[in-house]
DNA sequence: CCGTATCCAATAAGATACTG
DNA sequence: CAGTATCTTATTGGATACGG
């Protein structure tokens, strides 16, 4: 090891290599993907990002923080919670979020029936949209993950994601209710749709599910190999 | 550890997640950015990955080649030399070493006097080019790097890198030579162009160095905090 | 040289218990 | 609930030795 840096440094001036001594520890991609979409409190990370330990957590969100991805605010009372935010630069790395997503959804060894959380499957939706299936469509979506909500407009091709507050469900043309899994499983894994409640227009939400298009997976001349 | 088999998982459906069990590992992503141009030796890649030693860069090559990112092959007589290269699907990684550099570029504590490889000069290319400013220009240039030697074309607003054979230099308008560190802080430090040997025609190549823009730095509000 | 294997010390991660 | 503290295990890096 080097002397002078007092972590590990790659030593090494390719944006990548600093990129990585940002955001390359363990989970820490992980943590600021769930800060995509809004502050988080401790707990909510905790639970969506299924085997992490509270010592760990607490490490990248002060190593975030203190690198300027991450600020920690208190909200006013009467909620006086702590929550974790992702700064604006934080959020810029969601590009990165996608990319790394997008590549690794064409491994042949990709389970996608292990657990997923809200953010994850949202913003997966940013990520894998068709913009030729979307074309033409005009819509709103709302989805409820027990506590959380979040809202969707699909428009022009694209679709825009964010937390949903109480009354935006009003102007959505379907909600979704259910287990982020679930979602996940009807979107890319084509089971039916009435594996999680749908509220509103069931054909403007039967449309939405057939949006999203994964890459084809990598021929592998072995798959056995791989297992 | 069994090693290279599902070791730690993040239990997570999530396509990023799964990425990062794929090339998450410490100098995982540094390896296969090498790799990016073509076939390396081992040597090679423990040369221009400062600060790696001899087993972790054993240990993450085999990993890549269970993982289908990465194929071993022996070069066929007289060389018999054995050369490590990306497979399609590890090279179309890129996109993530290109989301990761352009947004680490940013960052305020980004330290471009350290040491770079030439794939990584060269990717950077790739990754900054200025499409507006590269418009209207049509004109080959090679690179020396002691033994390594690339090329690249610049025509219509963007740029093809590529590994050099030897007669791929008499169509250039302008060959570089010297080290990676000093291109860079040419092209992105604003250093002069003498500061490398430039052959041929010193006015294209000029100009070829004002085609590369780094994204704006982050505003930090104490960035002595951050130091 | 080109890698691999092995040993060791330093870190980082994981599990669990604990405190305000 | 929101973290700390502590302990155990895993991974990393450096040195070095070894076989092709």
């Amino acid at each position: 090891m080097r002397s002078g840096e007092a972590k590990r440094s790659y030593d090494d001036a390719c944006g990548t290599a600093h990129g990585l001594e940002l955001i390359g520890e363990r989970w820490a991609l992980l943590v600021l993907r769930e800060l995509m979409l809004g502050p988080r409190r401790f707990g909510d990370l905790r639970a969506d990002l299924p085997g992490i330990s509270a010592n760990v957590l607490t490490q990248r969100l002060a190593e975030l923080e203190q690198r300027g991805l991450v600020v920690r605010r208190r909200l006013p009372p009467p909620a006086s919670v702590q929550v974790y935010d992702a700064t604006e630069w934080g959020r810029e790395a969601e590009p990165i979020v996608q990319a790394l997503g997008r590549w690794a959804a064409r491994s042949p060894r990709h389970d996608p029936t292990l657990p997923i959380s809200g953010v994850s499957i949202l913003l997966s939706f940013r990520t894998m949209i068709d913009a030729k299936r979307a074309k033409g469509m005009d819509a709103r979506f709302g989805f409820v993950f027990g506590q959380d909500r979040y809202i969707a407009r699909v428009r022009k091709g694209g679709i825009k994601v964010a937390r949903a507050g109480e009354g935006d469900f009003h102007r959505c043309d379907a909600v979704f209710d259910g287990a982020p899994a679930a979602l996940a499983a009807i979107v890319y894994g084509g089971q039916p749709l009435d594996l999680i409640e749908v509220r509103g227009d069931r054909s403007a939400a039967a449309r939405f599910i057939t949006l999203f298009q994964l890459p084809p997976k990598v021929a592998v001349e072995d798959a056995a190999a791989l297992a």
